[in-house]
Parts: structure tokens; C-alpha cells; sequence
DNA sequence: TATTGACTTGGCGCTAACTCCAGGTGATAG
DNA sequence: CTATCACCTGGAGTTAGCGCCAAGTCAATA
């Protein structure tokens, strides 16, 4: 697949799959003979599967370091599996953080029902 | 209260408080005859409010209207009634989203368990 | 009176993660 | 043959949200 292919699929620009291949996010992209990127079915998961990493908040220089860590192969599969997990534990801290400030929200979310009432009598008089 | 014990109180620096109150996020912080800043009660909550929000990823500018509706008085109720349910639809898109990443980072963990357990099988032979 | 030390302002610097641009190349359509 | 068009590279620019620093002021202490 083309460069924009790629992009429209997934939802990114070009200017990021490019930006991806430089800080080697996305490495060994194949290219043509013309020298143009020629995106491989693998390639195409990593980048859902970046994309997905990236939405959770996971930075992408922690990405880097996974890739990194894939391409020296089985060896790493613990350091692999050790850095899923801290990933892991802070999307599990963030969701309790939010559904904390989530509460919140709806407490004083109840507090704007009871002034816009107030607030409407006031209004009729 | 002076900047540097609402600064350690809240967990944020001087530098940060300043920055807010320049850019109208918090706004009307009163004086000493010396000009140093003297935060009320009311500051202070305003400061804790902020520091809630921006922890849930909502941005400063959104603050910053939010805040200017409230100084405009009780008209502008329903528009911040609004700013906080549209806020509120974001976090629980938000959760949600997270909720789906987790699933599939749970997934992939229990695809290390049995790559390692078969790489350490490996090893004893 | 002189020296701290916390505070003041204005403004430049910084990081992450892109985003844009100029100038150049290769394949294809007319 | 040339004109278009998508693609290439290297590098500079952008945005949010602060952080940092110099130079100056003020109140309290030695």
C-alpha cells in the first residue's frame, strides 16, 4: 500500500507515517525501486496497533522502545511484557481518576439543576 | 494566603498560578498594600477546581471560558450548565475508550503468558 | 542602614508530537 | 516531449502548557 493509502485508512497523515518511520516507530518500511514506501500487511497492524497505544495516552517514545524491543526478538519478551503491564496499571489508575472527576461532575451538575430552577421561578415573578 | 503556600497546598508552582491568572483563569486575586498577591478562600477552591479539571484532560481554554461565564453572573447558567455536560460527555467517551484499550492490552498480556511459558520450556531443554 | 529573602513583572525557552514547506524525482497521461 | 501528480527529503514551524530567568521592589531583620 501507498503512503496514502495507509493514511486514509487509519485515520493519520502522511506527515506522521513518515515522522513515525524517522524516530523508528515504524522501521523497515519496504519502497519501491522509485524509492516510494510500500506499506507491508504488517506494517498496517503496527500502525493500528500504534494508533491504538498512542489514543490510550501511552507516549511515543515508550512505542519506540517496544518496537525496539520486538526486533531483537524472543529474548525481550519479558522486558516486552513487563513494560505491557505498567502500561496497563496506569490505564487502570487514569480510569479510576476519572471516574472519580466523573463523580464529581455529576454532583455538581445536580447543583446547576436545583439553581436553573431557582434561577427560572425567579423569572415567572 | 501568599502564592507560595497556595502553591504548596495545591501541589502546583508559583510559576503555574501566575500563568493562570495572566491568561484569565484566575481572575481578581487580590493585593497587599506591597502588591503581593493574597489569595482568598474563594481563590483557593477556584485553584482546586482547576487543578480537578485539567486532570481530566479538560483543556485550559475551556477553563478560561468557563470561568468568565461564572463572572458574567447567573445568566449565563445554562451555558456552563452546558460546558460541564459536554465535558462530561467527553470523560465518559473517554472511560470508555480506555475501558476497550484495556481489554485488548489484557488480551495481548495473556499472549505473553503463553509465548513465555513456551520460551521458558525452551531453556530447560 | 544594609542585607536578606520572598515576591514582582516581562519575556524568552522548552518539550511532545506532530505539521508544513521548499525543492527535487519518477512514473504516467496527453 | 512535457506537464502533471504523487511522492521524496531535510529542516523549520506550530501548539499547549507551562518553566526559567533577570532585574527590580518591599518588608523584616542584623
Amino acid at each position: 500500500m501507498t503512503i496514502a493509502e495507509v493514511a486514509k485508512k487509519f485515520e493519520v497523515t502522511p506527515d506522521t507515517l513518515r515522522y513515525y518511520e524517522r524516530i523508528g516507530l515504524l522501521p523497515n518500511v519496504a519502497r519501491t525501486s522509485g524509492g516510494i514506501r510500500d506499506y507491508s500487511e504488517s506494517d498496517c497492524r503496527w500502525v493500528e496497533y500504534i494508533k491504538c497505544m498512542r489514543s490510550a495516552g501511552v507516549s511515543v517514545e515508550t512505542l519506540v522502545e517496544y518496537v525496539a524491543l520486538f526486533h531483537r526478538g524472543k529474548e525481550t519478551i519479558p522486558a516486552r511484557k513487563k513494560l505491557l503491564l505498567e502500561q496497563r496499571e496506569q490505564i487502570v489508575a487514569r480510569i479510576q481518576e476519572l471516574n472519580d472527576i466523573l463523580a464529581r461532575l455529576n454532583w455538581k451538575l445536580d447543583g446547576y439543576e436545583e439553581r436553573m430552577l431557582h434561577y427560572e421561578e425567579n423569572l415567572k415573578q
